[in-house]
DNA sequence: CTTATTAATGTAATCGATTACATTGGAGGA
DNA sequence: TCCTCCAATGTAATCGATTACATTAATAAG
């Protein structure tokens, strides 16, 4: 493993302009430039990073915390984020934190020890007065889920009228006794959403029931259970507006082994379009949130503080869209 | 933000106890290992790794390159991966290649330029002599999919032996007319799982018919294209095994547009043991690989390496499973 | 009481780059 | 011809840790 050194003996000049040509100074000759770009290819010299991180105090490494890689939700969220960072010089560690703040904790350390220059959370779960510690000596991105009041900005939809434009959907298709299916979590986005399905109900005059509010963790599996209460019940609904497709699908499942037809029967929506949606039977109405530009936005967010700019709003929304398909509509 | 001399300075000793503190050196006294910790903590400080990590010219970071994190399949794998890592004080960083050989070289010189340990590959695109060049230099593990002869140990499974299992299933339950949908990817799998179905078929002596193989891409939508040309034949099969759960999928969604029942009509075999496979209806029968134990597998040897304990064998194959579900049997 | 040994600590080199500052030599102006 | 200026290059400090080696003081051995 050769040196910035044995490239500067190789070529007869000093480290001093071998480092100029490696970062493109224009204080270089160009017949010195030449023999050291000759002296690099013929020692295969791939400069050690840690010494320039070292001097710079920079790693161009972004630190992105998502709960858990297998939610298909986050993909193409890590495509937009990558594609900006890439175009800037900069790499992208994915760290898995299981939804655990001790896990976070552990990955944020490696922007305290200099490791990463920044962080972005998909859905923090650190309390708040930590997290807006750590936005206020780093630069901090939330995207999809966040914590307001922080500080920190966030890039995620207006999940209240999401969920309006959801259950307004199912009002419009003719629904009028419409169950919810929520998670009794700590994000903002399952309140939203809960609120979001009451003013359309309010809207539409019809009466809240407490007793079709059903609660899950965004699972297939707690989806699938509560299909199956949901089919006990004696005032059945004829609809449902899960907020998440994991749900959806779950309630989806139980209905059709009571031998219910959907829609016909019985019409369910999701929420976040993930690709499983498309692939069911019945293929699921759900609502869209745009992932990738919201990856990219958040990035640009983290460039922005990189480049000492400090964000004037903490708030960055992005338009959702309604995917109607066969699980609302024959 | 504080540094080692800062420390030092504040307990009044040298930067070199301190450092001493910070690596349990026993060649310190109870009273100054005390009085240093007490100075770290009045700082708040936390060691610039960088520097730590230039002087020992290692950084406990491993690169994990995927095709792509949105592939369910992998992300049990990453879980063994980093529990072995996190127990050895390892970070793990996880990137997508999107199966681009092109990406692949450009993560791969966040090793040459010292900013990884070593790399696990779950589906290495680059050529062979490229990864054997690479292995020859630095710790590097296949795992799951993998290139032979390269000198680059990998963790897998018996893939011959697997699809064999699962032709044989599908023989057992009474059927002798079975299509196979693979892939003509450069991927050993697709070819050892092909080559377990033909010999399932000899064994029972059943004809080998080359119109009903066929080949898809591992995604929903070739299978589900799989699924009407298949529907198209004549001579129509009474089952089918995929190599990828994915297009197992594709093909059931096929069918039952065609208005057949599934298992009565036509049975189908999957691989993989996705998540979504016991979400679907039916609940797809498939074969199920020990991901978790695979993703430990590849991070001990990664550990060996870099305890420069040279591996005397490449293949390392874990035990598979059949698991039987109601795409295959009622 | 002197010397050898060792535990505890300090000094300074080191990892491999970047970069402030110093130096050199040649072009151009007076 | 001499001086100024600047392009091109070199020297050495620097980033923040680790660690080889030096030093000190205390203890044990003779």
């Amino acid at each position: 493993m050769s040196t910035i050194q044995d490239v500067a003996k190789l070529a007869g000049v000093s480290v001093a302009t071998v480092s100029r040509v490696l970062n493109n100074s224009n204080l270089v000759s160009q017949d010195t430039k030449k023999l050291v770009e000759e002296a690099i290819k013929k020692l295969d010299y791939q400069p050690n990073l840690l010494g320039r991180n070292l001097r710079r105090s920079e790693t161009k490494m972004i630190l992105v915390l998502l709960p858990n890689i297998s939610n298909p939700f986050y993909s193409k969220v890590v495509k937009g984020i990558e594609k900006v960072a890439h175009n800037n010089g900069y790499n992208v560690m994915l760290c898995n934190t299981d939804s655990d703040a001790k896990r976070e904790r552990m990955y944020l350390d490696l922007l305290k020890n200099h490791l990463t220059d920044g962080v972005i959370f998909m859905a923090p779960k650190i309390e708040k007065a930590e997290l807006a510690e750590i936005g206020k000596n780093y630069p901090v991105v939330q995207c999809c889920e966040y914590k307001e009041g922080t500080g920190v900005p966030y890039v995620s939809i207006d999940n209240f009228s999401a969920s309006y434009m959801a259950v307004k959907h199912l009002i419009d298709i003719g629904h009028r006794r419409i169950a919810f299916l929520g998670c009794e979590s700590k994000f903002n986005s399952a309140m939203q959403r809960k609120n979001g399905y009451i003013k359309a109900l309010e809207d539409h005059e019809i009466n809240f029931d407490d007793s079709i509010v059903l609660y899950g963790d965004y699972t297939f599996n707690s989806g699938f259970s509560v299909g199956h209460k949901l089919m006990a019940l004696k005032n059945r609904p004829t609809a449902l507006f899960a907020i998440s497709d994991f749900m959806a699908i779950g309630v989806i499942k139980a209905i059709k082994e009571k031998g219910l037809k959907i829609p016909d029967d019985f019409a369910v929506m999701g929420f976040d379009n993930i690709s499983f949606t498309s692939m069911y039977d019945p293929m699921v109405s759900t609502i869209s949130q745009p992932r990738y530009d919201m990856g990219r936005a958040a990035m640009e967010l983290i460039l922005k503080q990189l480049q000492g700019v400090q964000c004037n709003y903490e708030e960055l929304l992005l338009e959702h869209e309604l995917i109607i398909r066969e699980s609302t509509v024959k």
